[in-house]
DNA sequence: GTTGCAGCATTTTTT
DNA sequence: ATGCTGCAAC
């Protein structure tokens, strides 16, 4: 038996708890996957297993995931794990995220006409749905608080939340909420939750139900997630549910702290857990440990290996200069830059690391998340294209028409006028939009790029402007993804836009990524949040200040969440970890000095403890405001040439070459510019600083 | 409508 | 610190 032979290299490789919860035949498995214990090569195990020795069709499986990215991995990973047997992306139709399940439900199987939708429905973004809150609030002048957090405001009041924050007063959020629900049905639009709930509504009532149902990072379930669930069983289906409690870090948008239990109760589920930790050293597992709520059943299975390393910078800026020296060092030594990665609690703290790891040189990459919105024209081109596919599309016309930059910049009213046919103006665009579809039915998936000069985007893309070439590469390619999208699922072509439309508003812009040269060998930057599921051989951990790591927490149960936080953080770390806090944090509102965590940490683990000698630096913060003083007064002044000096360099160097430095020595200044200088140190090589924070005594 | 003032939040993000 | 919001006063 050929095709069994990957299935037995695959199963050898098991431990025991891991054979087990694979061979494992309850009607409902709970699988307690403790971090690094292999719970992906488990779950692509059960997968195959399931359909190579127990013929379970892969028709027959439901695999849900909540990220694209975790749902590709699992379908790669089964596609090469089983060359002989030939899996394809096709015979999956559903392992995917919940919604791109759902909604692949509702648009092929499912009779959504009942709920008064029809099969051609789009997804509205939150973006989208924003725009038709503000356009509702108008129309009906509602008298809406704290308009600039209506997206949150809107979430709130699904989850049945209607005032927002202190606010003392109710205003009108509860009828708009509902003109928002009767707006969405009547253009023929779901949003994200819609999906799931439409989804969950139909199947209870669907007879086809899948044999199983296997469930990834179940952590991170909602109750509308479980409802889903559990709409799609019938007394036959199993459940095998993978997740780890200690790694919650989403309650704050919905998941559900107790949904283990809940579903053990609910399910009467049998509990199973992987302990064995396969990843971190047994340092940073113990490290680890001091964060969780249960400790005990965590185990490694690796040396001890390095201590951890703790580090008191002056400020953000310090900090990131000393981790790009580290990187360097690191590198010299034979490390890849992509076994390296840096954490912090929010977004804004990338922005001192990426200006010093580009001045450094040093390749990295920071993830962050993207949206149509970042890119205009295509945010305009898409809702072109679902104005042009549905009729009903009220708001899209709205968008495309009131366009300053593309469109017509038409006023609302103007807007209305030309809806009901009452204005001697004229719009092309509206024009073409309303005959797209019939244009559509005499062309092919071949000549869909025709589309162009059907729209006359030319036109409306002003080939003078700047921009011109940019955004017409943007919409030709976007077009060309359409058309690959369109023949894999060789759907008509209305259909297949519709089809793609939705699925990028599923799939977000992953489509780009292909043709964005990133660098494979970089250094990684991201939010603790985001590091979830990954690993590293080399960590930093920055700014653990208080305030900051642990984030001001009011309720226990958020400082609980900031703990998972922070284990979730250490342990993607494989070998070594650097912590480090700041003596003058970029925000207000962090305080200076260690936070708890970093009290917490068991002192016989820590390599060592530097500590900034306060009283000798330079205040940067002061000389940060200077700058920024002489920077205006260059722009006031423009006549003028007024060279903007620093406390450091306020020497003539243009004679005195020779510099010293506290660290590093006696050095030649080999170049300067307005931010940077870099200096050749004697016997220590060439180094560039930052002006700013670099103290440099002039010789 | 505009202005001034007190009170407040400040974060993480996928689909 | 800073900017935004709601609210009262004009």
């Amino acid at each position: 038996m050929d095709e069994l032979i990957t299935l037995n290299q695959i199963f050898d490789k098991l431990n025991s708890y891991q054979k087990e919860a694979v061979l494992d035949d309850s009607p409902a498995l709970l699988l307690n996957a403790h971090v690094g214990s292999g719970k992906t090569t488990v779950l692509i195990a059960k997968v195959l297993h399931l359909y190579l020795e127990e013929n379970v069709d892969l028709e027959d499986m439901v695999v849900l995931t909540f990220t694209n990215k975790a749902a590709n991995e699992i379908k790669e990973r089964l596609i090469n794990a089983d060359s002989e047997h030939d899996i394809q992306d096709g015979d999956m139709p559903f392992f995917g995220t919940f919604h791109s399940v759902a909604s692949r439900l509702l648009a092929h199987s499912l009779p959504v006409e009942e709920l008064g939708y029809t099969k051609d429905f789009t997804i509205i973004d939150p973006d989208e749905l924003v725009t038709m809150a503000d356009r509702l609030i108008v129309e009906n002048g509602y008298h809406i608080q704290y308009k600039n957090k209506l997206q949150y405001r809107l979430d709130d009041i699904r989850r049945g939340k209607i005032l927002y924050g202190k606010m003392r007063n109710p205003d009108d959020i509860e009828e708009l909420w509902e003109k928002i629900v009767i707006e969405k049905k009547a253009q023929n639009k779901m949003g994200f939750d819609d999906l799931i709930i439409n989804a969950t509504k139909l199947l209870r009532e669907s007879t086809k139900k899948p044999k199983w149902i296997i469930v990834d990072e179940f952590q991170d379930s909602d109750s509308s997630q479980l409802e889903f669930i559990k709409a799609m069983c019938s007394p036959e289906t199993k459940l095998f549910v993978v997740g780890d409690p200690n790694q919650i870090i989403y309650t704050w948008r919905g998941s559900d702290r107790n949904i283990f239990k809940i579903f053990k109760e609910e399910f009467y589920a049998k509990e199973m857990s992987l302990p064995i930790n396969y990843r971190s050293s047994s340092t940073i597992l113990d490290v680890a440990k001091q964060f969780l709520e249960d400790r005990s059943e965590l185990e490694g299975v690796r040396e001890p290996g390095n201590r951890i390393t703790v580090k008191n910078h002056y400020n953000s800026f310090n900090e990131a200069q000393h981790i790009a020296d580290q990187i360097k060092l690191l590198q010299s030594k034979g490390m890849k830059y992509k076994d390296i990665a840096v954490f912090y609690r929010i977004q804004r703290q990338s922005k001192a690391l990426e200006e010093v790891l580009k001045r450094e040189g040093i390749p990295f990459e920071v993830s962050r998340m993207r949206s149509l919105k970042d890119i205009p024209v295509l945010d305009w081109f898409v809702s072109l294209l679902k104005a042009s596919v549905n009729r009903d599309d009220k708001n899209n016309i709205i968008a495309v028409l009131n366009s300053r930059q593309f469109g017509n910049a038409l006023t609302h009213a103007q807007i209305k006028k030309l809806l009901n046919n009452k204005s001697e103006l004229k719009s092309m665009l509206l024009e073409k939009m309303r005959g797209f579809i019939s244009w559509c039915d005499n062309k092919t998936t071949e000549n869909i790029h025709e589309m162009y000069n059907y729209f006359e985007l030319d036109d409306y893309l002003s080939p003078t402007s700047s921009t011109y070439v940019e955004n017409e590469s943007l919409i030709i390619e976007f077009i060309e993804s359409m058309k690959e999208h369109i023949k894999k699922t060789d759907l008509k072509l209305t259909k297949g836009i519709i089809d793609f439309l939705n699925s990028s508003a599923l799939y977000g812009l992953n489509f780009l990524d292909d043709d964005m040269d990133i660098e494979e060998d970089s250094v990684k930057l991201m939010t603790l949040h985001a590091c979830k599921g990954l690993e590293f051989k080399k960590v930093f951990i920055v700014g653990v200040n208080p305030g900051l790591l642990p984030m001001r927490a009011n309720p226990k149960e958020e400082y609980e969440e900031e703990k998972r936080l922070f284990f979730v953080g250490i342990t993607r770390v494989m070998d070594d970890l650097e912590i480090s806090y700041q003596s003058h944090p970029d925000d207000y509102w962090v305080s200076e000095g260690p936070s708890q965590f970093i009290k917490m940490l068991p002192s016989h683990l820590i390599e060592q403890m530097e500590e900034v000698k306060n009283d000798k630096e330079v205040d940067l913060q002061a000389i940060r405001r200077k700058i920024i003083e002489n920077k205006n007064r260059v722009i006031e002044n423009q006549g003028d040439t007024i060279v903007t000096t620093t406390a450091e360099s306020q020497e003539d160097s243009t004679n005195e070459k020779r510099v010293k430095h506290e660290k590093y020595g006696e050095g030649l200044i080999e170049s300067e510019d307005d931010d940077t200088i870099t200096i050749l140190f004697d016997g220590y090589g060439s180094k560039t600083f930052t002006r700013m924070f670099t103290t440099l005594e002039y010789l």
